[in-house]
DNA sequence: TTTATAAAGTCAATAATGCTGACATAGTTT
DNA sequence: AAACTATGTCAGCATTATTGACTTTATAAA
């Protein structure tokens, strides 16, 4: 009966990163490291009236500069009545400017203004001072394997078909 | 004025995985393959009256069968009004058992009971079938830097002292 | 050129999940 | 007996998400 009902591996220490156990460990991990990689911004985000939704729209906006409402709800699954509270937060605080698209006057172009992007650095560094202490930490082979892993786990979502993430990554 | 004012590198190459654009990348790559995480489990909490408070609560009751409600409570960093009103509801719909503490009797022992082993056992499928295809394709060493990177991510937690979240990994 | 579609914005109602504060009850410690 | 601890509960509020219906403006198609 060895072998039976189950995938036969290359060698049985290759596989042991498979098992259910290790497959529950790093689900656990997920969730925690999440928790601790939206802390810092979340602590900052309470000096304030905003929350986690317009860290993500100042930090997509930062990082697409001009990007188009579509394009932004595109990048964060939601619908546009719930980003359209934030957004308009946003503007009304003067933190981001839409500006009338050139070639297609429906569109609208986000962009930071000053204040926006002094709110976006300084929720920006706390993120990634986080994330540049576990990066050296852990060293750059690991940072590969992080990154292949994160990537591998998104491309669950282009298999079942449910977003086009890929794309929305630099 | 080469090397001024910034830390000096044993090689530039060593070096590059840390600049901002890289720690940028990765805090998207964190965004996004979470929301992938986390979709699978959510599709289908949709069919029942849960959401994704009630999978954390399954998720830990399980993996620490019997644990007290304030260990449940220091693993999930809420409040106890909020895990509450979900342990309500999953006690109510027989999915989780709450006995009296046999020690002292003020403690409320948590376990899932046979409908409560059911549903997690379909969330938990969801996602363990998605991390596993992740790990296969990226593959072993990957692995361990993926685990290594996100440990180093929760250590910022400790260094901050907000929470003490490695003694919640088995 | 009228008609249809598209992009953005808005109003209203609802749900899930978190918070604070105030209290109650039972059991354990001092 | 008094103080403390673990759990549970009520009420009120904030954030972020949803669906559905509708408007305005602008582009594309018939």
């Amino acid at each position: 009966m060895v072998g039976h009902n189950m995938t036969i591996p290359n060698s049985m220490d290759a596989m042991l990163f498979l098992t259910d156990d290790q497959l529950l460990q790093g689900i656990e991990l997920m969730y925690f490291a999440y928790k601790g990689f939206t802390s810092d911004p979340d602590l900052i985000l309470q000096n304030y009236t905003y929350g986690r939704a317009h860290h993500r729209a100042v930090h997509f906006i930062n990082r697409r500069k001009g990007l188009k409402v579509s394009d932004l709800l595109d990048i964060l699954g939601i619908t546009k009545q719930s980003l359209n509270r934030v957004l308009r937060q946003l503007i009304n605080d003067g933190l981001v400017e839409s500006r009338m698209g050139r070639k297609d006057k429906r569109e609208r172009n986000l962009f930071l203004t000053d204040d926006g992007e002094k709110l976006e650095r300084q929720l920006s560094d706390a993120q990634r001072k986080r994330m540049r202490s576990a990066y050296r930490a852990a060293g750059p082979d690991a940072v590969m394997g992080f990154r292949l892993v994160l990537e591998k786990i998104m491309d669950g979502d282009i298999l079942f078909g449910s977003t086009k993430i890929k794309e929305k990554l630099t």
